[in-house]
DNA sequence: CCTACCGATCGGTAGG
DNA sequence: CCTACCGATCGGTAGG
């Protein structure tokens, strides 16, 4: 007695996944309907309730693998106690440069939409976020408190360059004139000369 | 045979806008019913039409309110020829950081809600957000061109203040622990100091 | 400024 | 995966 194949659930489940970040970050969560993400994946609305359980729980997925990533990478930097703490903050800034390059939608969808979570998801999703603030608050305050940052406020520091990269946005509809790499080491430059002593 | 006092409605249209800008920010303009507008207010939802013309009226008047404030200041800004480049960014920087702190509702609504504006309200609207940044781009390649300000690409430079500044929505919510004093000089602080030579 | 109400659209379900 | 449909809610209007 075989199961219906996983994978291909799965596969069937990521597409609708995937139309739903593209539509939730162009129209906004509340005003994107069933039927626009139906007909964006090909089926009637009713048939997606085959594949998700409701349009919340694609804005829970989005949100939740987003942050999962950035809090990944977070930790893994942690861990190396070979590198500075500027040096640090440079690779944060540049992951989260490439991650509003490469995963704009789910990116945006995360910033944007995120509000719209329901209950307890929201609260959980809120508590990850200022878990990795404050994180990111403790590396900006080490570099500081060893003469490697500028004297700044480091909650400042940190809204100002988590905020910054959501220029990012406009940049995707006038990439003909600066590439990726100039964007990235551009903003970098910009961000990172302010930081030092 | 007086008419109605055009100041009372002033007054009540006002504190529609008010009430509107306030939900729009908090719940985004899709998900914001007349409904609610109407409760905040204190009256019927069928009594605001009285006093506005339609939902995305409302939106249409805080998003070219905004606009046309950011554009004024530019406007008085390039009209004096005794400020150098550098110091007409941080008067730039210094603005948005203001308007960021004193009018957050209207200044968010105008971000994040501007796209659900109806033609042809919405191309002007870009239009006019495109225009205002070519002036500031050209205000900083005029800066690079003198030597007031370090080689970075014009457009990134623009992108990441205005966006730089979007990080006050999160230190609306956490005012104990650093001033708007602070906040400003800490923000302008970093990112002029990577935008000097 | 209110009551009463409209046509449209929403997220989601029943049943096959 | 579809057709058919539900109750709720939406922006807005009629009429007073």
């Amino acid at each position: 007695m075989p199961r219906i194949s996983p994978q291909k659930h799965g596969t069937r489940r990521d597409s609708i996944t995937q139309a739903a970040a593209r539509l939730f970050r162009d129209r906004g969560f509340a005003a994107t309907g069933m039927r626009d993400v139906a007909q964006e994946v090909g089926v009637e609305a009713a048939s997606l309730y085959n594949h998700i359980r409701s349009k919340s729980e694609l804005l829970r997925e989005i949100c939740f693998r987003v942050a999962k990533t950035f809090t990944e990478h977070l930790d893994k930097l942690e861990s190396d106690p070979y590198t500075g703490s500027l040096e640090k903050v440079e690779a944060i800034i540049r992951f989260h440069v490439r991650m509003w390059v490469e995963q704009i939608d789910e990116v945006l969808v995360t910033t944007n939409e995120s509000r719209f979570l329901e209950e307890p998801f929201l609260s959980a999703f809120l508590q990850e976020r200022r878990v990795y603030v404050r994180r990111f608050e403790e590396i900006i305050g080490k570099g500081i408190a060893q003469g490697q940052i500028r004297s700044l406020e480091p909650y400042v520091v940190v809204l100002t360059v988590m905020s910054a990269v959501r220029g990012i946005e406009f940049w995707h509809r006038t990439k003909k004139d600066v590439s990726a790499q100039q964007l990235e080491e551009s903003m970098v430059l910009n961000l990172i000369s302010g930081l030092k002593p």
